[in-house]
DNA sequence: CACCAAAATGTTGACGTAAACATTCTGGTG
DNA sequence: CACCAGAATGTTTACGTCAACATTTTGGTG
């Protein structure tokens, strides 16, 4: 900054002024000022200024493996999110959901310049009065359980897999199955009690669950299992991967879908209308839950107090070809 | 720090040696001086400790959408390798490829605290004549066209394609279709090029290509047109999303995978596995293209100078079930 | 042309850290 | 016990920026 000062023949202080298009800058000087960049190659020092400032404009997200499909989407929509906000996002991956890990990424976190964090952690998988929140920076959470001192946004796991289940009961199906996500995942347990709360609510029997991990392999397994049940008529899918894998296995048997077999997913991810036969399945607004994610973190720190609160984004069931009536 | 200093009874400077876990500090006064962070509630601010260093420890990426397989794949890859050598990723998503965009987005970075930036743009859909790139700030480029400025890491498009071609060839089949990513997408030129110089350099005819967008819809709309088509037994599709809905078509249109249609995709997502049938398609190593360019980043970052190179990771051909040689 | 308000520009200092150098303490040696 | 090397700790300073305040310039008024 001094060299552009002194090409330009003016203070830091004009220089600054111009970086910051100050309007009480003379036209002539600002002009040169900009040449005088140009030449010396000059960009602003974030650090420096973040220093001076004591913002940083950037939020820090935590999340496990990308290679989720909902946590994908959930991404992208923080990242428009915090874009539309002038924020700019590093990301602290997380290998394994250990407590160790976790504290790690928090203390990374600190180290790091950010005003906030998001946190995207099926967070049941670690014990949360262990973990070392990061103190003094806001935060919210996505996906998880309740009782936490931070904000929470969260898709209406309930309503949707209640969505799902009314669905088939109201196609005439007697019960519903259900291939259920990991046992240490909120999402997957709501869904999964949500399921069953739906059945009993209606009066059905509810068949024990058949597990899977959210991957379309456990998806497959699970199909091989419900194939060899003739009473499954109708499957309620934790998500759309899994869901994936019960259409081939239902293939394979021979079960055809939606004819002996109707299939309901979660998600909706954009794969899934051309799926063979297009899914039936639960939108999630992700790009919901990414805003309003963004939007209360940057309230929180705004204001400085981030006021625990509870944000529900809504769900609607998407019908496509998956489901029918049973045979009769 | 001071408050820390003054609680503690030390000078600044051994809470610094303390915060960074120097070895020349008593044993006693260390844990004085670090029961004093927890009471005082310190922790380092990393915008001052860029400014005295020089250095951020943070990578930058710009990136289109994420809600493309392969970016995803990518940049999680790219996440894990930064974490490893110990720097985090900040995040600059691109709403659409425009140049003004892609420009905004490096000056963006400049302002942020970044050591260096990856870049992972199909850069066909820019002019990179006009682009104002970052100055003085190594680049790595992921998928490009040649001649920039920088090093460039890519999957083996052409030798991926060849692989799938001939795989096909290979069954008995007496030609190869393909369904095109998008035009403007150097990998999908890339694929698209190999693909018919293979069936030129096998002495087969090269039909006309249908064109996608790399989206499974699009890849349902070229199934469509290629099921009309008796005279196809064996159809190359780019990526596997687009795989996806050329089944869906065939399956509609009662045409036999692979009974009387082969198929072949390209990326081996996850769940190309449990596709029905199986998908036979071309595994990228998107782990390799992660690390490969990080390490070159950071290369170049070390080094000051990136020498422009160009790394081609392999592929290689994963047989399912979706290919079989033709009806006779 | 003296005067003044407003605009343009300059000066100073502080943000939190760590390197370089200076000083004090420790324990062992002759 | 004087002396010394090495360890432990302290002092000073600069990193690049911008807010606050100080000063100079500009252009318009009576």
């Amino acid at each position: 900054m001094a060299d552009v000062a002194r090409e330009a023949g003016v203070s830091g202080q004009t220089v600054s002024r111009v970086a910051n298009g100050r309007s009480n800058v003379d036209e002539g000087t600002r002009s040169r000022v900009l040449d005088a960049m140009r030449k010396v190659g000059y960009h602003p020092n974030n650090a420096a200024r973040a220093l001076r400032l004591g913002r940083f404009g950037n939020i820090g997200v935590i999340m496990f493996t990308l290679s989720s499909f909902g946590n994908m989407r959930t991404l992208d929509s923080i990242a428009m999110a915090a874009s539309d906000h002038n924020y700019s996002l590093t990301l602290i991956p997380v290998r394994r959901p250990s407590q160790k890990d976790v504290t790690r990424a928090f203390a990374r976190l600190h180290r790091q310049a950010v005003d906030g964090v998001i946190i995207v952690i099926e967070t049941a998988l670690i014990d949360t009065a262990e973990v070392h929140w990061p103190a003094g920076l806001p935060v919210v959470v996505i996906d998880a359980g309740a009782d936490l001192p931070h904000p929470i946004v969260d898709t209406d796991q309930s309503e949707g897999a209640r969505l799902a289940t009314e669905h088939l009961l109201d196609q005439g199906h007697s019960t519903v199955w259900h291939v259920s996500g990991p046992a240490n995942s909120y999402s997957a347990t709501r869904r999964r009690q949500s399921w069953s709360d739906t059945l009993r609510h209606h009066g059905r029997s509810v068949p024990a669950p058949v597990d899977g991990d959210w991957t379309s392999d456990s998806g497959y397994r699970a199909g091989l299992v419900l194939a060899e049940n003739s009473d499954v008529t109708a499957v309620f899918t934790a998500n759309d991967q899994m869901a994936l894998g019960v259409l081939r296995a239902l293939h394979e048997r021979g079960r055809a879908v939606p004819g002996q077999v109707s299939v309901v997913g979660f998600d909706d991810m954009s794969e899934s209308k051309n799926f063979w036969p297009p899914l039936t399945t639960v939108r999630q607004n992700f790009e919901g839950v990414g805003r309003r994610s963004v939007e209360m973190l940057l309230h929180g720190i705004r204001h400085g107090t981030s006021t625990p609160a509870n944000v529900l984004v809504p769900t609607h069931l998407v019908r496509r070809e998956s489901t029918a009536p049973p045979a009769s």
